[in-house]
DNA sequence: TACTTTTACTTTGCATACAAAGTAAATTTC
DNA sequence: GAAATTTACTTTGTATGCAAAGTAAAAGTA
């Protein structure tokens, strides 16, 4: 590839990663607003429930969101009345993030959300996407150096 | 899959991209400092260094960035003196975006982005880069009926 | 124990995303 | 040809994303 063509916006790998990011994004949206919570949020939603209590740093570690971003989603979702936050005993320094009644009730409702979006995959069959999410690890490695 | 690993976030492939595209980001950003433009300035430079010049509607629909966005990121780019605004003369609601003498030269300073990039893309070969690439124009079209 | 360092978060400042409302100019309709 | 529509952008308000600075508590050190 000669330069040029290194260059051009068809080309770059970042900018699919960044059309499709957005457009899972906007494609959640909708689903998620009977349960008034916007994409990042449903990303510590899954942490939790999946892991029932998680630390700050084990949830910046799970949902990949940053630690200060991290600490307005949690104000956030703790108005909205979904998690508690709670210092540790022993060691002040650290929350933890509880789920609350309505945060557990609200993964029933929310286990149709994946199966929605599956729906409007319609392109790629479930051979293509375990390789792409294969493939999307490996470059996930690459980029952060893990 | 159970309804309980449908919501793991292991199994998202929607917290891939997310992950992923955050990655990129980080990733650019020392790459760019130099030019002292972010990443989503450096995508309306690609486009326009491929097609010289674009309306605004016709750089949304290339760099996927959307229209309220890209009328901030214009006006960075604008102060930075990378590109020139100028609206038409058949029809004063189109604005041309043309680069200006700084913004050509730039091309060739951002010819070692890609490269440089590249190299830090040591776990995937260019079969697979290629492979990865297609699906995700796959996946695309379907998270956007396009 | 007083001092230094490390940890775990929070705050700040800047730059997007993006839906929705607003604006101005060109087109279409009646 | 004036009114209704459509287009092409811009503005507004809310919600991140993130580097960097700040804060408080726990650990390590002299």
């Amino acid at each position: 590839m000669t330069d040029d063509d290194l260059l051009k916006l068809d080309n770059q790998l970042c900018h699919r990663f960044y059309s499709v990011s957005n457009a899972f994004t906007r494609a959640y949206r909708p689903l998620l607003q009977k349960m008034d919570i916007t994409y990042p949020q449903y990303l510590v939603l899954l942490a939790l429930w999946e892991h029932k209590q998680l630390t700050i740093s084990a949830l910046v570690e799970k949902s990949r969101i940053d630690p200060g971003g991290l600490t307005l989603i949690l104000k956030k979702l703790e108005q909205k009345g979904y998690v508690h936050i709670q210092p540790s005993e022993q060691d002040k320094r650290v929350k933890q993030v509880v789920l609350t009644t309505k945060g557990k009730a609200a993964k029933a409702e929310a286990a149709a959300i994946p199966k929605e979006l599956l729906c409007q995959i319609e392109n790629l069959d479930m051979n293509e996407l375990q390789l792409l999410s294969g493939l999307i690890d490996k470059l996930y490695c690459d980029l952060t150096h893990s």
